[in-house]
DNA sequence: TATTGTTATACTCTATAACTATA
DNA sequence: TATAGTTATAGAGTATAACAATA
């Protein structure tokens, strides 16, 4: 047992003081550890949000910038840059759609699954360093949490109060 | 259970292939999830950046700005326009340094403390609407993962590669 | 007329390098 | 000379509004 890693929670409900608090605390960690992390991968060149889109494109196959846009959480404007500069790398193909002519289909080129790879096997580097100190338990939390905060972006989110 | 949640981590190891895929799963989804929570607050026109930064002057009390940019994980010049933004609408205070003239000390104003116990109730709000959907022990795991992002973000990331 | 993608514009976040003031 | 903070500058991420091409 480490610090304050297994604060008990298991008696949270939503209204609860411990819920308003992982509430508040959910965006401060998320911001933070995104910074944390950005940059720091095989390619460093690369950047989170590039990362994100390809990783997309390679784990759920080519579609078009808007379909890309929708599955990122991001305005198409947004995607068109982040595609643009995937493109300028040849991460990316941009192909004509088949039927409709206003629309383009994109797709992870060879690079950009090569480049995927690549980062999956240079994780396992900072991650026995970086994560060593976790229990396998602790991992096992993060795993799932993980796939929480998965679910949680596919999730929509009504307005603030 | 529901969906992936509940996908088995419990013999992962440092150098298991769940624990690469965590690790390349890690970066994306923190950018996802910072990226999803941006704006959704009390106030809307406080951005993640300056919330994160008050929030730790109010946990941790009044402090140097290049004492908060460490804290916060961001260089100076960063933290520099960060306070400022604050200063601007009145959130922090600055105040002279007692004993160093070169240095100041910026805390958290009346309003600034204002502010986080409004975040912190208004969060009540949105989390019953968005995280209803899990289980208590969903928002248990939740809770204590954030609480092990928290201490990663403390912990120095060697470079990849 | 509606939809798709892009361009124009603006603001925030972040960094490095250079500068100012104080120790 | 060294340190703390700021300013200058630049690039990425994001958004809204306006535009062009196609359906």
């Amino acid at each position: 047992m480490r610090g304050v890693l297994f604060v008990k929670f298991s008696n949270m409900t939503v209204s609860s003081p411990q819920a308003r608090a992982l509430a508040g605390e959910l965006s401060v960690s998320a911001v933070r550890l995104a910074r944390r992390l950005r940059g720091r991968h095989a390619d460093p060149n690369i950047t989170l949000s590039q990362l994100s889109a390809l990783s997309t494109l390679v784990r759920e196959g080519a579609m078009t910038p808007g379909a890309l846009a929708g599955r990122e959480g991001v305005q198409p404007p947004s995607m068109t840059r982040v595609i643009a500069s995937l493109s300028a790398r040849n991460l990316v193909d941009r192909r004509p759609h088949p039927t409709d002519g206003r629309q383009i289909i994109v797709a992870a080129s060879a690079s950009g699954l090569a480049l995927i790879a690549d980062e999956a096997k240079a994780s396992e580097v900072w991650l026995t360093q970086w994560l060593a100190k976790l229990s396998a338990e602790e991992l096992a939390l993060l795993g799932q949490a993980v796939g929480i905060m998965g679910q949680l972006v596919e999730r929509p989110i009504p307005r603030a109060g």
